[in-house]
DNA sequence: CGTCTATTTGAATGTACTCAAAAGCGGTGG
DNA sequence: CCACCGCTTTTGAGTACATTCAAATAGACG
């Protein structure tokens, strides 16, 4: 269960096995069977959870009824919505499923505990979100600089395991456009290759 | 100079008069002149800089040759890349101003240093991390699920400091629309005021 | 097998784009 | 101070890409 846990964390930090043992007891193993919802709209976002095993998304509804996904994640991601985490107000978001998954989650007073035991940590969260950061600049400069079918095809590059996983008006979803222009893409795609 | 990195770190972390006295050391005062460049893209990003006065803008151009903005910058806010100054990597920026401006610059060797020196700030920079990671997740959705002409009018809500600084075309940039486009916005919006 | 949802396809519409040109504005030098 | 120059903003006309609405086909799941 926390092998995955230990190679993600050493990627980025050192640990000793002992500390490693230690901030195990922060996490909260969990189940969420597929279809099923690990944060609904209108909670707020109790835990950061590390992916163990699954596929899951972040999606929030628009005024005009339209889903829009912020994230997907699988083995090795973590998963949440930052904002209702660590300023303790209700998301907008709600997080689902796409197959049953195993999670480890982190609430965020343990989140705390765990950097004072082990500062380490501090520097290990640091790091994560930066990377998050970098990689939501990314998706802007993306957004606003590509077309349709660049973005389709930049996903396809670097989620290549996410894709053959979640149905493709969900890849639409995330790339913002609606199911018909992504088959439509793929048809012209499939033409031309 | 310093008076406004005061209140800006006072409003996310306690400090002491010597404490803030310490800090200040780190930090190299910059001006930089209207039309002036602070980074070069091809260049790595060396510095963070806090904007003390003016206002400024980082943007990539293209394969199409089109420039998009990343970020804009007036006082108390943080301008930089972040992907180039924590990785060390060339930058695909440019940061360049539209005003005179002073900033106070803070390099990477100096962030490690007053983190090691004053370990709030390890929290401070958490935070701060934090705050942009939460922004640019609203920007991600927002580009996902509004028109043109919402993602205007939030802009304008949002950033209405910001708005009366920079010309209109920088503000389409920033959008991800043309200058033509939002020109029509505009004059669509005070038919309909 | 039957039902429900996802995907594909078609036709018409709309929003934002490109190309082109005019009008407006700001800064500079005579 | 004014005339000129360059750049920004506006406007017009035609186009392209993605959307909506509608319906057919294909797949997944019980």
């Amino acid at each position: 269960m926390f092998d995955l846990l230990r190679k993600h964390i050493l990627k980025r930090i050192d640990l000793t096995k002992a500390e490693f043992q230690q901030c195990t007891t922060y996490f909260i193993p969990k189940r969420v069977r597929k279809h099923r919802y690990l944060l609904e709209s209108g909670d707020v976002s109790r835990y950061a959870a590390f992916v163990v095993k699954g596929c899951l998304r972040s999606y929030t509804i628009d005024q005009a009824g339209e889903e829009h996904i912020a994230q997907f994640a699988i083995e090795d991601w973590w998963i949440g919505d930052p904002y209702s985490y660590f300023e303790n107000q209700p998301s907008v978001y709600s997080i689902d499923a796409f197959e049953d998954s195993e999670l480890l989650l982190l609430d965020r007073a343990s989140m705390e505990k765990l950097c004072l035991a082990i500062p380490k940590f501090e520097r290990f969260f640091r790091l994560l979100l930066q990377a998050n950061f970098i990689a939501s600049q990314r998706r802007i400069m993306q957004s606003l600089s590509a077309t349709a079918e660049e973005r389709y095809l930049q996903f396809l590059k670097n989620y290549p395991a996410i894709f053959s996983r979640v149905p493709q008006k969900q890849i639409a979803s995330y790339l913002g456009i609606t199911p018909q222009s992504l088959s439509r893409i793929r048809r012209h795609l499939s033409k031309h290759a």
